[in-house]
DNA sequence: CAAAAATATGCAATCGATTGAAATAATCGC
DNA sequence: GCGATTATTTCAATCGATTGCATATTTTTG
């Protein structure tokens, strides 16, 4: 009744109230010289409407669009999932942080095939910045890209040379820490557990092969490149434990994923875990608490890690210049060591 | 080089080729009347400067934005956060689908306060279509925006009045399965396990009922209202498993989460999966697979699930009238039963 | 070879909001 | 009460691509 046509423009509002549509946007966008009766006055009138302004035609004029695509590249495992619990405890917390600043989330998964499809997207003008989480085997196009488009930020490992900027936690410390660990419970017969491939895992290693070497139990290493899907783990796993081989009195496994697989094959093989093995994940998830027993894992800080993402990202869209962020990883024991 | 200056937008591109930027629209656009020479030309021309046409320029003028939002609404439990295993991997697929589909996907994460958060992202004209994951305690809210708002599909639980376009699993039927396979297993004494606040939640519960009336079994029902999330569900668990009361036989959980729970609570009371106590959870996500012993579920098929809503919502957009789809619950009977 | 038909291209309006400059109205000092 | 300030408001250009209509160019055809 009140409303005979639905206002869909400013233009609209502007005529119903009188004003021209300038008047209007001042009014609505609480900025620039207007009177407070007017504002008031037109802002009323709006909610009575329930009007809008587009944001498309917004951001057009104003030249952003208040959204920070996320992308997941999945480059070295094709059949690794966007619901990898990493990716999504991560992209929760993205979520929330970037809410929480104003900006909405435009999610994309990548398999990259040519080396244009970070191009792609940068172009595309969808977003006015982008986080991409973990680098895959990608690190060269991400260098690349990150020469000429400044606002981007990567989560994953760091490495001197790189031109991109990345939040990350310490990998090489990580796999010393977790396997030092393994040594000070008395194991020396130690299997690594991943596919060092990808970029972060490779560090990782390093780190392991780092702390046998100093407690010279470097010859006693075994490496199973296992996959990061849990189901595709599985085989890779029982394949290396019922090979006939020496059993490691521990294991450190890339993930937590790969850990509660290591969990699984463990079980039906009749061991006990942490009697028979000692077994250490990498991540420090939600889901290691639930476990049984409850892993034992080095734990990447997420929360601030995501924190980091959006803060760095951010400033380097405001233009400011930022360094790279390494957070140190941190040994959580709980009952598989 | 090449290029003296960045060409920014079509015009710069048309002078550069000699035609008028309609041309220059036609030929980067596929569409309309124009010579095959001509647009060879342009588009060699264009990837020679690497331009791309500006999307929010286009958005304007064709009136879409070639985004789906994915809205999760945290009504009922606000500790529970977005990361939960569910949500994530129906995201996941979600993200499979509509990329496919040459969508992209807006994620945000709300919590409704106010009965107004529907509508501020409809009328925010960000995106084409909506797809709402879990209509938590927001029924209210869903119809009343359904009502006016065709392109908005609705994940979860069907109700004969309902306003809104809904995919989802048949939670009674489901519900009843799980308690049905637990009776014919010889358990009497059962347990449900989760908040019936939450409609889905309490249309399994209803399932469940009927199962037992059936058999007779009814008094020997208890309730635990179980938080969703596995931190906050184990000490409801613990609590229920430890007062003292006669032990369940069998326990039917809410969700697979909880069911994770109630396996670490029952190991560390010592009891046995499934001699001292058999256990069935509900959604068949992946990480069932990794448990020890393996857990029994009542699968709701996220495949198609998300399939479904991408097809209805397109539907929905392209004008078309849509019902609503309940999708067959399945029976996975792994070890925990 | 001229006329008719078909095909290409150019022109200009349009999508809807923002914003600097110009115009108008309100306020103040004396 | 009048010019000088200052506070509001209007005007018009702009962001960049799309598209109906008009015009120009080819091609076809009798």
């Amino acid at each position: 009744m009140t409303e005979k046509q639905r206002v869909k423009n400013i233009s609209d509002l502007a005529r119903i109230a009188g004003v021209s549509p300038g008047t209007v946007s001042r009014a609505l966008s609480d900025t620039g010289l207007i009177s407070q009766k007017t504002r008031d006055r037109i802002k009323a009138l709006a909610r009575e409407h329930d009007f809008r302004p587009n944001i498309m035609a917004r951001n057009l004029r104003i030249q952003r669009t208040g959204a920070i695509g996320v992308v997941i590249p999945l480059g070295h495992e094709t059949g690794q999932h966007i619901s990898d619990p990493f990716f999504i405890t991560m992209l929760g917390l993205l979520a929330d942080e970037l809410t929480e600043r104003g900006y909405d989330l435009m999610l994309s998964r990548v398999i990259p095939k040519d080396g244009d499809w970070l191009d792609r997207f940068v172009d595309s003008g969808r977003v006015d910045g982008l986080i991409v989480i973990g680098q895959s085997d990608q690190s060269t196009t991400l260098d690349r890209v990150a020469a000429r488009y400044r606002p981007l930020v990567v989560w994953g490992g760091h490495s001197k040379g790189q031109v991109h900027c990345s939040v990350g936690s310490d990998n090489f410390a990580g796999g010393d820490l977790a396997t030092t660990h393994l040594i000070e419970r008395g194991c020396k017969r130690i299997a690594f557990f991943g596919d060092s491939r990808a970029f972060e895992i490779g560090q990782r290693l390093e780190g392991c092969k780092a702390a046998l070497a100093r407690a010279g139990l470097m010859d006693q290493l075994s490496i199973v490149p296992a996959h990061l899907v849990a189901e595709a783990a599985h085989p890779d796993i029982a394949g290396f434990l019922t090979s006939g081989g020496a059993r490691p009195q521990g294991i450190v496994a890339a993930s937590d994923v790969i850990a509660m697989s290591a969990l699984r094959v463990l079980a039906e093989l009749g061991l006990s875990v942490p009697d028979d093995v000692r077994l250490i994940g990498y991540d420090g998830l939600a889901l290691g608490e639930q476990t049984v027993p409850r892993l034992s894992t080095v734990k990447q800080d997420l929360t601030t890690g995501a924190h980091n993402l959006v803060d760095l990202l951010l400033r380097r869209i405001a233009g400011e210049e930022t360094g790279s962020v390494v957070m140190p990883p941190e040994l959580v024991v709980r009952l598989s060591t």
